[in-house]
DNA sequence: TTGGCTGCAAAGCTTTTGCAGTGCG
DNA sequence: CGCACTGCAAAAGCTTTGCAGCCAA
């Protein structure tokens, strides 16, 4: 499930691709390529991080055009956006149903595989549940090498 | 769990007092102000709207003062900072482990109290966990009325 | 008394918007 | 060929910071 090998990658750019047509969106050379940086990064990368190190090979790039596209991706359906942390949103080209670890530390943001059954089984008085999603927080491998104490910022 | 009569809100508001004063911190009258005001309301208000409510008793009140004292509160482990959804962050004075409806609609944030043992058994490789976090998508009562379709956000 | 806190204002970061020109379909 | 898209720039929303004066302990 957190599969980002090269024929993956290839996969998911080209489902984009089909996605954007499908729902009447062109693709523009500036959308083939935030298209295909965010299809082969699995670190769910920012709109800031998404445009400079589209920088170097489409010099012409706008931060709108950045905005623009991924606001089109998500509303589409094609990628998600993740608010798990104070910031910036990031984007995740992964649409299978999967949950987010989230260091506290450094703010790194990784897939985590939803093992066993969905628990869609929830239910919430006066309230329509659609998702359920589940958040681990704690430390990345890199910062739980002598990390200071941090209290709980997330309730 | 959902508990927010006067008598919650006095022991909360008295909780916090001794939190500060354990930590160190000063009990200044905008301090007491925003935390009665953050321990009478469920509906885990933004640092503007405490800011706005208050505009009125505390006329001194500064912007800058409620995002120093939330910040303290949150680093003392007496209430949590939610960031669930695109915009400003929530802040909410229930410390108890529960979990958190969000509205696709209208951002509303609801407590929803914990049911059966904790996940806590819960291993993710390379990763340290401190906590798992559920976040139940959806819509509100108020939304769910003829509401217009709308894609997955955050998958 | 004094170090921490407040208020003000300015700056920083993220995201949105308006508009004229461009190019995909 | 037309309309969606792009780039630029300005603005809007959220949060942090610097600093002089004030006050809770």
């Amino acid at each position: 499930m957190i599969d980002r090998d090269p024929t993956v990658v290839r996969v998911t750019t080209e489902a984009m691709f089909a996605g954007l047509r499908d729902s009447g969106l062109k693709i523009t050379p500036q959308r083939a390529a935030i298209v295909r940086e965010l299809a082969g990064d699995p670190s769910h990368p920012t709109a800031q991080e998404i445009f400079d190190r589209l920088r170097g090979s489409v010099p012409s790039m706008s931060f709108a055009t950045v905005y623009n596209t991924l606001d089109a991706l998500v509303r589409s359906g094609l990628c998600g956006a993740l608010s798990l942390a104070p910031g910036a949103t990031r984007f995740d080209a992964n649409m299978h149903a999967h949950h987010h670890a989230v260091c506290d530390q450094c703010g790194m943001v990784r897939d985590v595989p939803r093992e066993g059954p969905a628990d869609l089984a929830a239910r919430v008085p006066g309230f329509s549940v659609r998702a359920v999603e589940r958040i681990y927080r704690g430390l990345c491998s890199e910062c739980a090498g002598a990390a200071p104490p941090q209290p709980d910022p997330s309730h």
